[in-house]
DNA sequence: ATGATCTCCTGAGCGC
DNA sequence: TGCGCTCAGGAGATCA
């Protein structure tokens, strides 16, 4: 599932490709989505420009040229391909974007927990008033990790899956995070030791770069906006090892449900 | 106010 | 072969 390095890949895969293409036709299949209704209909995109591409936490932010914003999150299973005209559409596409180099740039999420709106030039995007810092944000210091968890009750593990606090971070990089730093993902927040702070930022920031440098997670088939995968699946320390041994004390690694979902962990060297 | 649980949705995997 | 079941989870809504 696309998470902050996964959809950072896209976003700068995207970057390259799609940064000055003018959008010149807009064949929108409106699927009951998560989030609402678009305030602006997406067929206003025609004819405008793409300025640049930014990301906060999962959610991909497309500037167009007249100032609106089109805002994409992928869910679970959205995916965003470049594509020829004519060859064949992944089941479940419910925008196909027109490109003025003849290409398509096409949105297919069968679960549909997926994200599409437009919101028009100069409005701000409701969707992130309430998220907090992004996880590469230089202002996302250990300092501002360390305020962060003193005003949590919740777990570690529901703590950085918690994106009003922190944006960005989904199960696999919660999971590998509080490996690395040897945090117990069932520990309260608050009560985190001070010297483990730093650690758990290093871990978190480690995590999404490592995973960066391998393109992304490829999981439930993820992949990037020219079909590539990606291979942090391959250096992955806990997340859907259960059973297998702790790659640094040898225990068993353990799963456990927190909030609804799966955690994985090692109960030896997390405290 | 805070944290836990439910909900949306479809496809994959599994046992029989 | 196919049926029914469980599970996957981002994030808003709802509940305790």
């Amino acid at each position: 599932m696309p998470e902050l390095p996964e959809v950072e890949t896209i976003r700068r895969g995207l970057e390259g490709e799609l940064t000055g293409r003018r959008i010149d036709g807009v064949d929108w299949r409106p699927a009951k989505l998560r989030g609402g209704p678009s305030p602006r209909p997406l067929m206003e995109m025609e004819g405008k420009r793409v300025r640049e591409l930014r990301r906060h936490g999962k959610f991909l932010l497309i500037g167009l040229s007249d100032r609106s914003t089109f805002v994409i999150h992928l869910g679970m299973t959205g995916k965003l391909l470049f594509a020829e005209p004519g060859e064949d559409e992944r089941d479940h596409t419910h925008l196909v974007l027109g490109l003025d180099d003849e290409r398509q740039l096409r949105f297919s999420d069968p679960r549909r927990f997926g994200l599409l709106k437009l919101f028009g030039p100069g409005k701000p995007v409701p969707d992130l008033d309430h998220y907090g810092v992004d996880a590469l944000d230089p202002a996302f210091t250990p300092a501002a990790l360390g305020t962060l968890l003193a005003g949590s009750g919740a777990p570690l593990k529901a703590f950085l899956l918690d994106q009003t606090k922190l944006a960005g971070v989904g199960n696999i990089y919660a999971c590998e995070a509080l490996w690395r730093a040897g945090l117990s993902p069932r520990r309260k927040a608050r009560t985190t030791p001070k010297a483990k702070v730093a650690p758990l930022h290093a871990g978190i920031l480690g995590a999404l770069h490592d995973s960066l440098a391998a393109g992304g997670s490829s999981f439930n088939d993820y992949v990037d906006a020219i079909g590539q995968e990606g291979s942090f699946m391959m250096e992955v320390a806990v997340f859907q090892r259960e059973g297998e041994p702790c790659p640094r004390c040898g225990g068993a690694i353990r799963r456990i449900v927190q909030s609804g979902r799966s955690t994985f962990y090692c109960p030896t060297c997390q405290r």
